[in-house]
DNA sequence: TCTCTGTTTAGTCAAATGTCTAAGTCACTT
DNA sequence: AAGTGACTTAGACATTTGACTAAACAGAGA
């Protein structure tokens, strides 16, 4: 294979990604098909087959893709020890409540994809398994200095389900308590910040 | 029409709901077909354009459905004044974390196929403005009574939020932590109860 | 008993879909 | 300049799908 084949080969490939990723924030996962995907990366639908075997196998590949970028971003987020944790926080909730949603809809769509895949699950639940650790990392001299109560895995716990919990509710729609929420803790962690 | 006939028919057409209920929880909401409905249910495929127009329809009548139960259920589980507040806690949390996967999953499938049906959006906004409503006369008071320094509408928030994700993890097969996270606060709750 | 009306059945139809293939194209090597 | 091999294209093919329909059917009332 040439070289310059082998970069238009990664281009093609990559335009299919991005179609399939704006085709997820568009119509979900049961509106994507080889034709349609095809059609908005603007190549043939016959290299939908060619480069991936089958429609299911491109999502495949989507999920690979965006797993592991999703991965970095936690990491990036939570891992540099020079920032102090309440910037990071305020960083995450920024994130969280952005109007970033069609990233949001992106990983919902995967995961309810996931949920009639098995085969997918293992990659969902190894995302999650990377969050909880790098969340607890984070979390652990905060948990301490700030004296709460809540053991250190309940408490992430809480923050990753109280987090997806508003990723859903806003998927539909739904923002009604979110600023309260966020600005109570907000609230609560600068005034423990400044003692 | 005749009393038979309408009881026929309402029994079909409840066959067909609950046929398509169990098919959410199989094989999810893009897996379900017309043909595919009728044989689960044991009716002929023609009675789903009969009874419904279409298959879109008929899963219109399946979430109003739901969610109608869902309303129900909820004020149920939270709206008996003689019930003290703990113990209608503890009862939502048992089936939080229960083995009906299958009631969550019918739930997840039809908020999935919202995202990509704007005019589903507003009865799924209208059961979760419900649910907060009645979370938030229940908590009114313990709010009060165990001091809780959040404001009330940030604490219904987060625990709605916190359910919703428990209940998207477990779809996905994810328990890390739920027991520890709800075994701390009810111990917290149970001995505030006691002072 | 016979008709009439609404229900049910089996089957048709066009459109869409995933998969696959044969022919065409292009860059690079000899 | 011709050949080579991989890449790309357009189209074919069998299935499946939602929607629809004509005919068979059943039960209530005259």
């Amino acid at each position: 294979m040439t070289d310059a084949a082998t970069v238009a080969r990664s281009a093609a490939e990559g335009a299919l990604l991005d179609a399939a990723e704006r085709l997820l924030v568009q119509v979900g996962h049961a509106g994507i098909t080889t034709r349609r995907v095809a059609e908005e990366a603007g190549v043939n639908h016959g290299l939908v087959h060619y480069y991936f075997g089958s429609m299911e196998n491109l999502l495949v590949h989507v999920l690979e893709r965006f797993t592991e970028r999703l991965t970095e971003r936690q990491r990036a987020m939570y891992a540099d020890p020079e920032i102090p944790f309440l910037e990071k926080w305020r960083q995450a909730m920024r994130y969280l409540v952005g109007d970033d949603v069609e990233y949001e809809k992106i990983w919902l769509e995967l995961q309810a994809l996931s949920w009639n895949r098995p085969e997918l699950r293992d990659e969902i639940a190894r995302v999650n398994g990377e969050w909880r650790a790098v969340l607890t990392e984070a979390f652990a001299a905060p948990h301490e200095r700030y004296g709460i109560e809540m053991p250190l895995d309940a408490l992430v716990s809480l923050v990753m389900t109280f987090n997806e919990g508003i990723i859903l509710e806003r998927a539909q729609g739904i923002t009604t308590g979110h600023g309260e929420l966020l600005a109570w803790i907000d609230g609560w962690l600068a005034a423990r910040e400044k003692r």
